[in-house]
RNA sequence: GCCCGGGUGGUGGAAUGGCAGACACGGCCGCCUUAAAAGCGGCUGCCGCAAGGCAUGCGGGUUCGAUCCCCGCCCCGGGCACCA
């Protein structure tokens, strides 16, 4: 027995992690082929952005990565638990600008220190897989793909504003921009017109909602909620009314064709091309003198929906198609001009916002679905309930689904609607003015145009030096790499300019899941045979926030590649875990706000181990955990008493197994099997600790340390402990005299016969209520057990003189007895 | 406004139609110790001396039986939002 030492958490680490290293235990059989016999299981986290080194948030996404991992291994599976960095981005800039550093150094030195701690915290990653997305290996690939996109008609490039900063003379990006203040210098941002790359997504926007099917159940349904949400689709029709004076109609999108005859007026977005364009020469100084106005109002001013309702005839009217009423035509800020076309038809009686406008304007207010309610112009509410059409000509008593598909066949009919779908999702911008990213692979030539750079010139690899990450007046940081950026035009040969710009670090993690099977891979940005062998993810981890960023766009990205003919599959991950957030006294801990506690001080305070069973313990993976409510300390008395029991017990068993701690150890056993299965992890390691203290119960007391059912059930107990805290596990296994790592042993089995029990407890509810409780066999019979129950001591006592009215059986767990009246 | 979650002891959380509060944290008590720490053990939803009663946000309903299913409401968190 091996008894007087303490558990020591940190003495442990270095001899093991070496131990891992010489027998490969996390390494995955055959990257790209082979094994086959082996069910395999990808495994992947969401990549590590290397700020710094890992934080605590960090550590709850690995710790319950790691747990499933080891699972499925110990279960027999082939897993691949890959690691990459994601590690362009904006943070490197700036760590770069204050220290006076190369952005790479900073980064570099920061993946190293990270490495070395998903090392120290005992993750079981298989190393091979490991990239880094600025590695020019990397992003070569990058700008591959962006070729065959662009060769597709999937990329191109448009006008967009960008957050501007005018004191800074930088482009912000979104959460550089505090409540409309840039983050830096609190100066007021504003938006700036840029011509910009966009991938074209939204053309993929009904495929990304149909596939929702493939992912329900298997997905957080939050999160497939919040996509919907994300996506906004919403059907109705494409309308044209023709504009007096004007050749071509103006379409409107509208979800209420039924409503056709109740538009009253007609609305252009103030700030779309087309207002400028019908406003007559009458009407352009009022209408100048709005727009001014409306580009004033601030960011947070523009956001209120409930200020009053502004804007400006301009002098033109509209004819309605279905009956040739002419409508004024008004320009006003409540119509966006990215929706839809940016015109509507205002439809007052049905419409809230329609209604504020024709009140505010006294313009006239028809009803044209009664649905009962009140007069919208009395309340100042439009109606918006079920009903029938009136004031609709033909189509008078029809409901308003009826109405909808007959107006929208008629104008159908007449060639001026058809049934539209729209959607809130907006194409997917890019271009970044930025450096630490992926250069655009395109040549600007003043003869040729937009001219891709040839695959074999790949990668277009950042300048080293001769650039300024904040060139004056604002321009791209490439730009100022004067040398860089003039090239050759590839198909003219004439003096050119390459792309300054470089792309949202959304796209290289958009596919860096394909790569991993082979980072190494040099005749494409993946090897088919590696995502043939593991993808798509069987299992997926990572944070909610990334719900319409990063998931988004590696769905609609793996479609893409699909439709290209790169992939065989439309999904690329198959189930996903959502972890919460860590954080402290009620507060969220952030890189601005402040770490308020940091991991390698939990780590030096605990152990690796323990920080790690705290974490997956606190409760659901989805919830966040304040760690001012859960207790390191609780998991390090745990961790201790596993590894001191497994020191109790003697190589040389005496004697027959105990039965009854068998059943005991086993039911256990399956119901921590069972926990797992349903990723629930923190269920399972309660099951774990109630098995630690019923095999202490056992040392201490009967049938004593040397009887077999002890050592079976300690051996049980520190396999599954090795999922949350493979350091101890280790410690312990070896202690139990098993060498030479807890790693390669499988996860114990349930034996079936030993789940069965002899007898039950039969709870004995009255009314509901429960009354008594009786030992009954476990196979009795319904008749049996109701005659057994009706005969018992307190029952008889608590029925007294009254009869009884039913009795429900529910042999041998529940008998229920509902007394006559 | 629309769309998702959620509300259980002092705390984190268990229980998805059948013993509410598993497992922990915290607290109290005991053993061990010269003492402390560690360790081991006991108690710990509320009211009540007890018998017993009351308890899963509130109010209804379904059911022999509801934390669980249904309806209405309140509160908290999240997403979208002048999206036609």
């Amino acid at each position: 027995m091996i008894n007087d030492e303490a558990y020591d958490p940190h003495a442990i680490i270095d001899k093991w992690m070496k131990v891992w290293d010489e027998l490969r235990v996390s390494e995955a059989h055959g990257l790209t082929g082979g094994h086959e016999d082996e069910p395999r299981s990808y495994v992947v986290s969401m990549f590590p952005y290397p700020s710094g080194d890992l934080h605590m948030g960090h550590a709850e996404v690995y710790s319950i990565s790691d747990a499933i991992a080891r699972y499925i291994r110990m279960q027999g599976g082939n897993v691949l638990n890959a690691i990459g960095w994601d590690s362009f981005g904006l943070p490197a800039e700036n760590a770069a600008l204050k220290r006076n550093l190369d952005p790479r150094d900073w980064t570099y030195a920061n993946i190293e220190t990270q490495a070395e701690s998903f090392r120290r915290l005992g993750v079981s990653f298989d190393w091979r897989t490991r990239f880094h997305t600025s590695d020019p290996e990397y992003y070569r690939w990058n700008q591959w793909l962006f070729l065959r996109l662009f060769e597709a008609g999937l990329a191109y490039r448009k006008e967009a504003a960008v957050n501007w900063c005018p004191n800074d003379q930088t482009v912000l990006a979104n959460e550089q921009v505090i409540g409309g203040h840039c983050e830096r210098c609190g100066t007021a941002v504003v938006q700036r017109p840029l011509t910009q790359w966009f991938f074209k997504v939204v053309g993929h926007a009904q495929r990304m909602l149909d596939d929702m099917a493939q992912l329900e159940g298997k997905w957080p349904n939050e999160v497939l909620a919040i996509q919907r949400n994300w996506i906004g689709r919403s059907s109705g029709a494409h309308i044209d009314f023709k504009i007096a004076d004007r050749d071509e109609p103006v379409r409107v999108f509208t979800t209420r064709p039924d409503t056709l005859f109740g538009a009253v007026f007609f609305v252009v977005a103030v700030d779309s091309p087309l207002a400028d364009e019908l406003c007559t020469a009458d009407q352009r100084e009022a209408f100048d003198a709005y727009r001014q106005q409306v580009a004033m109002a601030t960011e947070i001013e523009r956001l209120a929906t409930d200020r009053p309702k502004t804007g400006v005839f301009i002098g033109r009217y509209a004819s309605n198609p279905i009956n040739g009423e002419p409508l004024p035509v008004y320009a006003a800020d409540y119509v966006l001009a990215h929706y839809g076309t940016g015109a509507i038809m205002a439809v007052p009686a049905h419409d809230q916002r329609d209604l504020d406008f024709a009140r505010a304007f006294d313009l006239p207010i028809r009803v044209v679905i009664d649905s009962g309610q009140p007069d919208p112009a009395a309340t100042g509410e439009a109606t918006d309930g079920d009903g029938r059409l009136v004031n609709s000509g033909d189509f008078n008593g029809l409901t308003i689904s009826e109405g909808s598909e007959a107006i929208t066949t008629r104008l159908e009919s007449n060639g001026v609607g058809a049934a539209a779908v729209t959607y809130r999702w907006r194409d997917w911008l890019i271009s970044r003015q930025r450096y630490w990213g992926t250069p655009i692979p395109i040549v600007h030539c003043q003869s040729c145009g937009l001219v891709p750079v040839p695959d074999d010139q790949l990668p277009v690899e950042l300048p080293k030096s001769g650039y300024q990450l904040r060139p004056e007046g604002g321009k791209s940081p490439l730009e100022s790499a004067e040398e860089w950026v003039s090239v050759a035009c590839p198909r003219c040969g004439e003096p050119a300019r390459r792309d300054t710009d470089t792309m949202d670090t959304f796209v290289d993690s958009s596919w860096y899941f394909l790569r991993y099977p082979n980072p190494n891979f040099t005749d494409g940005p993946f090897d088919p045979a590696g995502v043939q062998r593991w993808l798509p993810v069987d299992e997926y981890i990572g944070g909610r926030e990334h719900s319409t960023g990063h998931l988004m766009y590696a769905r609609w990205l793996t479609k893409a590649l699909h439709d290209l003919g790169m992939l065989s599959f439309t999904e690329p991950f198959t189930k996903l875990t959502n972890q919460g957030q860590v954080i402290m006294n009620g507060k969220a801990m952030s890189k601005t706000l402040g770490n308020l506690v940091n991991l390698q001080e939990q780590i030096s305070l605990f152990g690796p181990d323990a920080v790690r069973v705290t974490m997956v313990f606190a409760g659901p993976p989805e919830d966040d955990i304040d760690w001012a409510d859960v207790s390191p300390t609780g998991a390090v008395k745990w961790l201790g008493r596993v590894w001191r029991l497994s020191g109790e017990l003697p190589t040389q068993v005496e004697g027959t197994a105990d039965v009854a701690l068998r059943r005991n150890v086993h039911r256990l056993l399956a119901d921590t099997t069972a926990a797992m299965e349903a990723r629930r992890l923190n269920v399972a390691i309660a099951r774990l600790m109630e098995l630690t203290n019923v095999l202490r119960r056992a040392v201490d007391g009967q049938p004593g340390a040397a009887n077999p059912a002890a050592r079976e059930g300690a051996e049980a107990l520190v396999q599954m402990l090795s999922c949350f805290a493979p350091f101890t596990a280790e410690e312990a296994w070896q202690r139990l005299g098993h060498e030479p790592s807890v790693c390669v042993a499988a996860w114990p089995k349930a034996d079936p016969q030993l789940l069965v029990e002899d007898t039950a407890t039969c709870i004995v509810q009255i009314n509901g209520k429960v009354r008594d409780r009786l030992e009954v066999p476990a196979d009795v019979s319904e008749d049996a057990l109701r005659e057994l129950v009706l005969n018992a001591d307190k029952v008889r006592a608590a029925l007294g003189e009254g009869g009884v009215d039913r009795v429900i059986v529910r042999a041998p767990k529940l008998v229920n007895i509902v007394p006559a009246r």
